[in-house]
Formats: structure tokens, C-alpha cells, sequence
DNA sequence: GAGCACTGC
């Protein structure tokens, strides 16, 4: 069975160059002939004297570390695995917690595969930069090499990885779906292995399409798919290749945690935070030592929460100081300032008096510390059953956020975050029937919940042109795939058949939303894309405006003093120049009430993307008359969102969205107060009223000039938005016939369309 | 006059 395997056709090319190689005696992978490794060698490599890859003697850290994974799990499995690998192509994998997986599986490859024989290496993807960098530390140090050798990795804004010297890399999903970019056949990895496949990141997503696909001609690639939760099943069907085959075979590990006990309620409850909180003060009342790990779903959700927890828990402590110890209670969501997530990791606070009841820690957060971050000491979970998920809805092509039950998959993990240190307790603040009828059995995936304009144009970029038949894992909504392709099609990056031009081409080097990338490109035209450069570079960070709760005039204060009236794109600029020319102030952020953190974030970016610019040949021009440059820069946002325009509708300051229809608001952060009969709009914001945020006035002759495909009134519904802009036509039209000064204005319009019709045909 | 769950390039 194993010769019928089309990779072992190439296997006596590989086995020439490992005798290449001459390999003596006495190193310690003599007679390794690679992918054909045993488990009995790998080990006698393990335990040498020299390390095979630097050839230097092993340190004695090196076999401190190495007793300390001969416990784990996986590592007992270390036979099993070297003939799963050798005899296969594709691997799916299943490791709980604790088994060891994300370390030592790319080493056991690593030994195997010996991809420094080769030239080649091995990818281990992670959906989060944090994890990818902690993990390729440890495998250095476990490996005994200087991390960015040997051992590396790669994401954005960092590459610690050596070119002909790493050849075990970990990287972030993201990183690998952009290389794949450039070089569909990922030809530099012999082993790609993808991490956390049951989180179903969108990268991660279009990755294993991807790799199917490459899978077929690259008969030498081998596939290792790994994932915690017990939906093997479904990536081993997915993997089987060819009609009618076998699923891909699966790996098995059993993790290493201590027991949760779980708690259901008797009846539904009404309010969940009530109920939280109610619980929290009951564990701490009348439980054992340990920390408490509450899940919420939002900031004010949780500051608000942690407020009255402590209100009740001092009450507690009053009435009874001889049996109920201080409690301390502690917020953690991404937005807080690190310095205050920090406070998570602090000791339960000690005892009142000498040999009082002890003290006790909670901690409320967001889903974030159900995956990205661990917190030692937690005993007690309680979890609501809620999390806020992003949903996208094609028809008005906006996502927002709605807080919605969790999945049985998500309250397994919060559970197991009570049994980290000691056995733990769970309780769920839900019944029990309704966790086995109710709740979905995994997190919808994040390709069936995203706008996918983007990701569209990365996979028409890869040669893959028809998007419905592409083989994904779960297939996107078919209107969600239609309206990216219809804003790729209007952007001029896709022509009419869906084949991606030049325009599209370049647009798809820019890690940004096709908007943006439009913009970037054609501002050279009007003169400003320093300009244009730095409104994508604030676009694409978090909010740069704090707010805090005790200091609201003055931040709003000093906001106004930023604000361009024309709109917000101008007063994001106006901010970022500022922010470059008192960078030496170390107070200026915070006297300003901005955000250091997105501030140099959005540096970073500006960097990268000029970088890019360069590579493609896009200039950085400006211009010095304020006026003209102000309009240039709203003429080319025109270019990049024309179909995020808003009319004014009647005095009550509401606006309609053009197309769509939608009645909104201006979000009350916007500095545009001048209420202009149209609008141009970064965001469509449903929270509990449609508003739209990061508004700048237009004028509507430029939607006809720089958007006539879009804007053709022949096709546009009627309403009050298209007789506006008919009137506008009208006059532009009348304008041109009547005097010499228009004809220059009718030349100047044609030339518009001209433009916009070259992008389109490019 | 009101909010940004979490990632990633």
C-alpha cells in the first residue's frame, strides 16, 4: 500500500542525496534515509552527544529539557507518528490540551523529513503572532539552537528566520495565505503543517483549500492538519483525495489537564450578568481556594460587572469578615492598555487579618482569555454562554457584532481553563438540555461570517477564477462571494469575466481592503498619495481616540482640536502628521488623549505600505495648496468607496444610503457637525441604531465623474437620491453647452471617464 | 450623542 503512494516515487532521489551528504559513522543521523526515519532513530539522535543540525556538543540545558518531553503525551507516541508520516501525505491530526502537539509534532517532522538536506523547510502555522513567537523560543531552546537559525519565525512586521539556515519555521495562518500569494506551489516547505485548525481562521480556511489543490501535483508535499477538538472527522473526509477515497488518516493524543467538574442551572436565567454575578459572589462565599474566571461578552459589560462585584463582595466582607476574605476583581478585554492586563497575572490579595479567610481573585474578560491568553491559579469557570460573534449580511453588505450563545466546542474550552493547575469547577449558567439541543456543536467558521472582498481578489490573484466551484471546507454564502465580486468588478480590478487585471494585480500586493488599495494606487493622479498613504495607514488601526470614563470633556476637548471640518479622513491625517512631528514628545499622546499603541501601529503600517508603493512603482507626491490638496485627497476617497455614499434625508439630520437604502445616522464620533447633503462613509456601525462612522462631505458631481459605471442614472433605482442626482447631471450637462469656461469643465469630465474606463478594460 | 468580540496581512 505504502509504494502505491505517489511520493514514494521520488523517495531513491532523496536517499542519493542524503549518501550526498556523507554522513559518518559516528554523527548522529548516520543511515537516516528521509520520511523513512523510525521512532528507535529519532531517539538515538535525541539522546547524542552532538546535535545533529549545528554539530556542536549538546548543552546541559539541552537534556534538561529533553526528560522534561519525554512526559508529555505525544512524545510516547513518537513510533506511531514516524510511520503515520512515513507512509502518508496528508495527516489529520487530534491532540487536547497539554499533549505536546504544537512543539514537539514539527520536531518529530523535522527529524524525518530532513528538510535541511534539501534546501527546504517545514511551516508550522499559528492564527496568533504571540503564540507563533513564544512556540518557536521553546522549539529553539528544545532543539538546543539559537532561535532565528535553526529554528525560526516569520510573521508581519517580523522575520526571524535565517534564508538557507531555518528549516523548522513557525509563522501566523495570515503569513503563509500571503507567500502562497506569490508562489502558489509553496515551494520552499516539504512538510506544511496547520495548527489550531478547529479555530477556523479565515487564513487558515482558504489554506486548506489551497493545499488539497497543491497536494494533487506536488505528490512530495506532505500535509499535516492538526486540531484540538474532536472534528477530525470532517477534515479527514475533506482530505480524502481523489473519488471515492479513503479519508486521510488520523493521529491521535490524549491530553494531559485535570478534571473539571461542570454545573448546570435548573432553570433558564433571565439575566445573565445578574446571574454571573450573583454566582461569583456564591463561589466566594462558599467554595474552596482559587481563583475565578467569569466570561462576559464586551467592555462595558465587564467594567460594569466588575463594579458591582466588588460593591457586594465588600458588603460580604463586613458582615461577615471571620469567614469571607477580600476579594479583588479585575477587567481583561484587547482594547485595555497592556500595563492594566497586566493585573490579571496578580496574586489574590492575603488574608485581612492573621489567619483570616483567604483571599481571592476574579477575573472577568471577553473571549480573549478563552484562546489567546492563560492565566494560572483559575479553579472556578463561570460561564454564561455568550460571546459577541461578527455576522455579515451580503444583502446590505454590512457586518456587525450580536452577542450569541456559544458553542459546545467554545464552552468545552472555557470549562478546561478551570484545570490548568489543580482539579477545577465549571459552572454554566444554562441548563443542561439546552446545552445538548441548543448549542451548535462548533463555532460557525469565520469564512461563513466575513465580507469576503478581500480574500476574493487574493484567490483570483492564486489562478483560482472560478470562486463557487473552488473546494473550500465550508463554501461561503454564493451572495456573499456575488457582492465581492461585483465590488471587485466596479474597483476596475476584476474585468467583466471575473479575470483579475493589472489594476487588480497590483491592488492585491497590498495587505489592505480593495478600497484602500484602490485609493493608494490611483492618488498619485491627484497629486496626493502621501496623503492617501497616511488616511489607509489610520484606517487600518483601532480607534486612536481614548475617552476615559473621568476625563470626558477634556478628551473631547482635545479632540476638537484636531477635527478638519470637512470630514474625518482629513482630522485621521491631520492627527498622524502630528503625531510624526512631536514624536520626540514623549507626553504628546497622552496629553492628547490619543493611543500611543495605535498611533505606532499605524506607523508600522505606513511603512510597509510604502515599501510596497515603491515596489510597484507608485510615487509619493503631494501638493502645497491646502485647498486644492484637501479636495484632491475627498476626490480620491470618492475613487476608493463610492458605494459608501449617504444623502441627507429631509432636517431631522438623518441620511440614506445610496443603492441600499438604509436610514442612518451619523455616528456621534464624527467630527463632520456641518450635517452636507452627502457623505462619504468608512463604516456601516449596527449597534442599536444604524449609524455610519468616519464621515467626510463630497461633492456629487465627483460620484458621476469618478464613478460613472456605479453611478449610471439609466440603471438606478428611483428615489429621491437619483433625482439629485439628476438635477446634478443636468447642470453639469447644461454648464458644458453654455459657455466657454464649462467646455473646459465637459473636457475635464471626459477625461474622468476616460480614466475610469481605461481602469476598467486594463 | 454612543460604543470596538477576537485575530491576521
Amino acid at each position: 500500500m505504502a509504494e502505491s503512494n505517489p511520493y514514494l516515487a521520488n523517495m531513491p532521489k532523496y536517499q542519493k542525496q542524503a549518501e550526498k551528504a556523507a554522513i559518518s559513522a559516528n554523527e548522529p543521523l548516520y543511515g537516516f534515509i528521509p520520511r523513512r526515519v523510525t521512532g528507535a532513530q529519532a531517539r538515538s539522535a535525541l539522546e547524542h552527544d552532538l546535535n545533529p543540525f549545528t554539530k556542536q556538543q549538546h548543552s546541559a540545558q539541552y537534556k534538561r529539557i529533553l526528560e522534561a518531553r519525554k512526559k508529555l503525551p505525544v512524545y510516547s507516541q513518537m513510533d506511531e507518528f514516524m510511520e503515520i508520516f512515513k507512509n502518508n501525505q496528508i495527516i489529520v491530526m487530534v491532540g487536547e490540551t497539554g499533549s505536546g502537539k504544537t512543539t514537539q509534532i514539527p520536531q518529530f517532522v523535522a527529524y524525518s523529513d530532513l528538510p535541511h538536506t534539501r534546501g527546504k523547510m517545514v511551516a508550522c502555522t499559528q492564527p496568533r503572532r504571540v503564540a507563533a513567537m513564544s512556540v518557536a523560543k521553546r522549539v529553539a531552546d528544545e532543539m538546543d539552537v539559537q532561535l532565528g537559525r535553526q529554528v525560526g519565525y516569520s510573521m508581519r512586521f517580523e522575520d526571524m528566520t535565517e534564508p538557507g539556515t531555518t528549516f523548522l519555521k513557525y509563522m501566523t495562518d495570515g503569513m503563509l495565505l500571503r507567500e502562497a500569494m506569490n508562489d502558489p506551489t509553496m515551494a520552499r516547505y516539504s512538510t506544511i503543517i496547520l495548527d489550531e485548525a478547529h479555530e477556523r481562521t479565515l487564513a487558515t480556511d482558504i489554506l486548506m483549500g489551497l493545499l488539497k489543490k497543491v497536494a494533487k501535483t506536488r505528490p512530495d508535499l506532505k500535509i499535516i492538519i492538526m486540531s484540538a477538538t474532536l472534528d477530525a472527522l470532517k477534515f479527514q473526509k475533506y482530505f480524502s483525495l481523489g473519488e471515492g477515497s479513503a479519508p486521510a488518516p488520523l493521529f491521535k493524543v490524549p491530553g494531559r489537564t485535570h478534571p473539571v467538574e461542570v454545573f448546570y442551572t435548573q432553570e433558564p436565567e433571565g439575566d445573565y450578568v445578574e446571574a454571573a454575578i450573583r454566582t461569583v459572589l456564591m463561589i466566594h462565599r462558599a467554595e474552596g481556594p482559587g481563583d475565578i474566571l467569569l466570561f462576559l461578552t464586551g467592555k462595558e459589560e465587564i467594567e460594569d460587572a466588575c463594579r458591582k462585584i466588588k460593591l457586594e463582595a465588600d458588603d460580604l466582607v463586613n458582615q461577615d469578615p471571620d469567614s469571607v476574605g477580600p476579594l479583588m476583581c479585575v477587567p481583561l478585554y484587547s482594547s485595555l492598555p497592556p500595563a492594566q492586563q497586566q493585573r490579571i497575572f496578580d496574586q489574590a490579595p492575603k488574608p485581612t487579618m492573621p489567619n483570616g479567610p483567604p483571599g481571592r481573585k476574579v477575573v472577568v474578560s471577553t473571549n480573549i482569555a478563552e484562546t489567546s491568553l492563560t492565566i494560572d491559579g483559575i479553579v472556578y469557570v463561570v460561564d454564561p454562554g455568550f460571546s459577541k460573534q461578527k455576522v455579515y449580511n451580503p444583502r446590505i453588505r454590512v457586518e456587525s457584532l450580536l452577542v450569541s450563545p456559544i458553542s459546545k466546542a467554545s464552552a468545552q474550552q472555557r470549562a478546561g481553563r478551570a484545570g490548568r493547575t489543580q482539579p477545577g469547577k465549571c459552572f454554566r449558567l444554562y441548563t443542561e438540555k439546552d446545552f445538548m439541543t441548543q448549542l451548535e456543536e462548533q463555532t460557525y467558521p469565520e469564512i461563513l461570517r466575513c465580507n469576503l472582498s478581500n480574500t476574493v481578489l487574493e484567490l483570483v490573484k492564486m489562478g483560482i477564477t472560478d470562486l463557487v466551484k473552488f473546494d473550500y471546507v465550508d463554501a461561503p454564502a454564493p451572495e456573499t462571494l456575488m457582492r465581492a465580486l461585483e465590488l471587485l468588478n466596479y474597483l476596475a480590478a476584476l474585468d467583466d469575466d471575473g479575470n483579475i487585471t493589472p489594476l487588480g494585480s497590483r491592488m492585491a500586493d497590498f495587505p489592505l481592503d480593495p478600497q484602500l488599495s484602490k485609493m493608494l494606487i490611483i492618488s498619485p493622479e491627484f497629486n496626493c498619495s502621501t496623503e492617501i498613504l497616511a488616511i489607509t495607514s489610520m484606517l487600518s488601526v483601532p480607534s486612536v481616540w481614548l475617552r476615559p470614563p473621568n476625563a470626558r470633556n477634556q478628551a473631547d476637548a482635545a479632540k476638537a482640536l484636531f477635527t478638519v471640518p470637512e470630514g474625518d479622513h482629513l482630522t485621521l491625517m491631520n492627527v498622524f502628521n502630528q503625531y510624526l512631528t512631536n514624536k520626540g514628545d514623549k507626553r504628546w499622546a497622552y496629553d492628547n488623549f490619543l493611543d500611543m499603541r495605535a498611533l505606532t501601529q499605524a506607523e508600522n503600517i505606513q511603512g510597509q505600505l510604502e515599501r510596497t508603493m515603491q515596489r510597484n512603482d507608485i510615487p509619493l507626491l503631494s501638493l502645497t495648496d491646502e485647498r486644492k490638496l484637501f479636495q484632491n485627497i475627498r476626490q480620491v476617497l470618492v475613487c476608493g468607496f463610492f458605494m459608501q455614499i449617504a444623502h441627507k434625508e429631509g432636517d431631522k439630520g438623518s441620511y440614506m444610503t445610496v443603492k441600499d437604502n438604509q436610514v442612518v445616522q451619523l455616528h456621534p464620533s464624527s467630527g463632520l457637525d456641518s450635517r452636507p447633503e452627502w457623505v462619504l462613509y468608512n463604516e456601516f456601525v449596527l449597534t442599536n441604531r444604524p449609524y455610519i462612522s468616519g464621515v467626510t462631505e463630497i461633492r456629487p458631481e465627483w460620484l458621476l465623474e469618478f464613478a460613472s459605471n456605479y453611478f449610471d442614472l439609466k440603471a438606478f433605482p428611483d428615489g429621491e437620491t437619483k433625482r439629485a442626482l439628476q438635477r446634478v447631471q443636468n447642470r453639469r450637462l447644461g454648464r458644458a453647452e453654455d459657455s466657454g469656461i464649462s467646455r473646459k469643465n465637459k473636457k475635464k469630465k471626459d477625461d474622468g471617464e476616460r480614466k475610469q474606463k481605461k481602469q476598467r478594460t486594463e
